[in-house]
DNA sequence: AAGTAAATTTTTTTT
DNA sequence: AAATTTACTT
């Protein structure tokens, strides 16, 4: 089969361009996963390869594994003599770091545990507690995000702590626990996410001999999404090419929505730099969108100052409007979608449709409006499956078994299920731990020695329970030495993890539709491990690694009907139909996002994302109150939607719209001066001035109008759903919170600026106060006004009138 | 020690 | 609104 011809010339040179640094600046939907794959099976195929040369990265284990499938479906009918590895930038750490971390002399042993988000946040949350810190000052979550930040610069403990600002109190603390928490994870031979990255790349400097190894076995290497990579992502990159330079990185700068975890856009901007001779090929044609929907996303991204330039085309010319829905509130939303999505269920069950949100908090609308409609759905992201509690507890078994000295597994479950182990008996138990600067499970085995010299410092009851819990683990223990001789090495364990421990007992005993639910679960569980008996080269510990590396997306069924999940999932997918949903300022963009022009610009990139993975037919939809916190809020359009092609629209709304009058106002001086000033400093309000003048719509003035036609009969609404127009209580958002019959006042007795309320600014005139940060004075509002988009202001300078 | 009621917090986005 | 943490019983 000739691989090259399914391909136009400018991605077979991508495919063709083997040695040497090669940049593919792959627009969406220009073929980019096609030309990875191809290039794989060329050089397996023409280039005679060894596939276990070749060695493909990307970001989530959902595009390694249709990478994996396509690459198979190329090649099917060829004998191979290996495969090629196609990984997770943190599974490849990880296998390097099973290999080889004992030559980094830090104390780590090949048995080490990885820590999630949620086994660091009690890492330190502990570290800040025995610091004597208070957690109201120093916020778990917050030294959290600096240490994963911090590390994803590559900047270690020591650089951490000498960069920080002495005199700044909470940076001199977020310091020592960062010191502390370093300290614990090595005790407990432990690695967070980052760790793995970090370790990794510090192993390849380190060491000649690993670096010359895996320079070796890696002869050509592919990254995927190369936008998205942060600079400990580019320091491994960069070690594992040294010497044969063989790098091919394919990504579209207009897509880097990962600046969160410290991705850099730069590194693909300045590809050339960072690897010389680098050749470059631009894929500018989308075989994907028609042009209504490609015009829709350029639309959109041309207000970002900061890109390289480039437009995509396609052939496909024309095509569907884009439609457009005001909705009241957000049922009103997902009525309009469930909708929406019957209509083109019944016309062509084929189409697959996507509804696509900022948040994954958003989902749940949805979901219920499409079970209403009894339309089944897939969503992806939420709660995965080893985030449940009860798999996440056998799993703390499991990784106490093979690394004791994992104290978060241990106290996970010393008292899962319940053995009459209390709060005031860990206590003891880890003040021993404290004392005797050893693990826990040291302890625990300590206070159980019968032989012990010392009376035990439990009480005979306590100390019976610890010693059950001491057997359970070594029975388990037992399991894994070498000599016990099964067919099912690694679900075997599993199961006894969960029988052995009187998991299943305490679940049966229970016996409530919920726990026999996580009964079944757990069954999953054991039917997961049974893939890693199959060969002997995946043990227990590429399980447990499996557990801990795949928690998201990774379940994406690509011939689901309807999906539902987060623009972020949704990179790298594409739908003939796609739903954009809850287009309002402070959810899409993100309320967090104003604090600089950078951030701005990536809610945009994300926009871009989201837009660009629509194939025939593109929904846009807002409400006009949603829910925050449980409180309904009043909501104004997104500043996104400003920047869609208006007359490209077409508006599905009952009555009038913003969309009425922001084509009313067309034509005028429309979004003319975007002079943002991407680089300024923090906290100013005049800042990101990405203005677009001209056209403003007030909520105010539409609530009104939706009135007049009322009263005169005009909005004898019939449509989708019969929903009744302006009810009783949400008729002014102005009006503010419901139920709220002592308003708060301020000091001076003036009615408080809280969030739902609006506020006249001299210089923007009437805005929708979206948050409040800090108390009195001089808290910070973040506020949507009409026109210019998000602005956070300080209340005390910002002169604000209630209005 | 364990269960319940009350208070408090939570929302970006993901490996 | 839901989930998590704390305070208070038994």
């Amino acid at each position: 089969m000739d691989l090259l011809s399914s391909l136009n010339p400018k991605q077979a040179e991508a495919v063709t361009t083997t040695d040497g640094p090669l940049l593919v600046l792959a627009g969406a939907g220009s073929g980019k996963t096609r030309v990875i794959t191809v290039r794989i099976a060329y050089l397996i195929a023409k280039k005679s390869v060894a596939p276990h040369n070749i060695l493909a990265v990307t970001f989530t284990n959902k595009a390694a594994g249709e990478m994996r499938d396509r690459v198979q479906a190329l090649l099917a009918g060829q004998k191979l003599s290996s495969l090629p590895l196609i990984a997770t930038f943190h599974s490849l750490c990880v296998r390097i770091l099973r290999q080889d971390i004992e030559r980094l002399d830090e104390g780590y042993t090949r048995a080490f545990t990885i820590y999630d988000t949620d086994d660091s946040l009690k890492v330190i949350k502990a570290c800040i507690k025995d610091l004597g810190f208070d957690e109201k000052q120093i916020v778990p979550r917050m030294v959290r995000a600096a240490i994963s930040a911090a590390k994803n610069r590559g900047e270690d403990v020591e650089v951490f702590a000498s960069s920080v600002d002495r005199s700044n109190e909470k940076y001199a603390a977020y310091a020592r626990v960062f010191e502390l928490y370093e300290e614990r994870l090595g005790r407990a031979n432990a690695l967070d996410f980052d760790d793995l990255l970090i370790k990794t790349v510090r192993l390849l400097r380190r060491s000649p001999e690993v670096r010359e190894k895996y320079n070796e076995r890696f002869q050509y290497i592919l990254v995927d999404e190369y936008q998205d990579t942060n600079p400990l992502q580019l320091a491994l990159t960069r070690y594992l090419t040294e010497k044969q330079k063989n790098i091919c990185v394919v990504g579209d700068d207009a897509q880097s929505i990962y600046g969160f975890r410290q991705a850099d856009i730069r590194n693909i901007l300045e590809f050339e730099k960072h690897f010389p001779d680098a050749k470059v090929i631009l894929l500018e044609q989308n075989y994907r969108s028609t042009q209504t929907i490609l015009d829709a996303a350029h639309s959109v991204i041309k207000n970002n100052l900061d890109q390289k330039k480039k437009k995509l085309w396609t052939e496909r010319s024309g095509g569907d409007r884009i439609k457009y829905f005001q909705a009241r509130d957000s049922d009103d939303e997902g009525r309009f979608v469930a909708a929406k999505i019957e209509d083109h269920r019944r016309r062509d069950a084929s189409k697959r449709i996507a509804v696509l949100y900022r948040t994954n908090a958003q989902s749940r609308v949805f979901e219920e409006a499409l079970r209403r409609s009894r339309i089944d759905y897939n969503i992806v992201g939420g709660f995965s499956f080893y985030e449940r509690a009860e798999v996440k507890d056998i799993v703390a078994y499991l990784k106490l078994a093979v690394n004791p000295a994992d104290n978060i597994a241990l106290l996970r479950v010393i008292n899962t299920p319940a053995r009459g182990i209390g709060r005031s008996t860990i206590e003891l138990l880890e003040q021993s731990a404290r004392q005797s600067g050893t693990s826990l499970w040291e302890v625990v085995k300590a206070v159980t020695d019968s032989a012990a010299r010392e009376p035990s410092i439990l009480q005979p009851r306590a100390r019976a329970a610890v010693a059950s819990f001491r057997k359970t683990v070594e029975g388990l223990q037992k399991k894994l030495e070498p000599s016990t001789t099964t067919d099912r090495p690694v679900s075997e364990v599993v199961i006894s993890a969960i029988e052995d421990s009187g998991y299943a007992d305490m679940l049966r005993s229970e016996n409530s539709e919920e726990s026999l639910g996580r009964l079944e679960n757990l069954e999953e569980l054991v039917n997961a491990a049974a893939e890693y008996d199959r060969t002997p080269e995946t043990g227990l510990r590429e399980f447990i690694d499996h557990a801990a590396l795949t928690s998201d997306s990774d379940k994406f069924d690509s011939n689901a009907g309807v999906t539902l999940m987060t623009v972020h999932s949704a990179k790298g997918l594409e739908f003939p139909i796609v739903f954009i949903v809850g287009l309002e300022d402070g959810v899409f963009p993100h309320a967090r996002s104003v604090n600089d022009a950078r951030e701005l610009e990536e809610e945009r990139r994300l926009a871009y994302v989201a837009i660009t993975r629509a194939e025939n037919l593109l929904y846009v939809s807002h409400s006009m109150r949603r829910r925050v916190y449980g409180e309904e809020m009043a909501a104004e359009p997104s500043q996104f939607l400003n920047e869609l092609p208006l007359e490209l629209i077409d508006d599905l709304s009952r009555g009038p719209s913003w969309l009425t009058y922001a084509s009313a106002t067309t034509g005028s001086a429309r979004r003319k001066s975007s002079e943002g000033t991407p680089d300024s400093s923090e906290g100013e309000p005049a800042r990101s001035r990405n203005v677009y003048t001209g056209k403003t719509y007030n909520s105010a003035d539409a609530i009104e109008e939706f009135f007049r036609r009322r009263e005169s009969g005009a909005t004898n609404d019939t449509s989708v759903n019969g929903a009744r127009l302006g009810g009783d209580d949400d008729a002014t958002p102005a009006q503010g919170r419901r139920g709220n019959y002592a308003p708060t006042t301020s000091l001076k007795g003036v009615e408080a600026i809280e969030p739902g309320s609006y506020v006249q600014h001299s210089k923007y005139g009437r805005g929708l106060v979206l948050r409040r940060e800090g108390k009195g004075e001089s808290s910070k509002l973040t506020i949507s006004f009409p026109g210019y988009g998000m602005k956070k202001l300080v209340e005390k300078y910002a002169n604000l009138q209630k209005a």
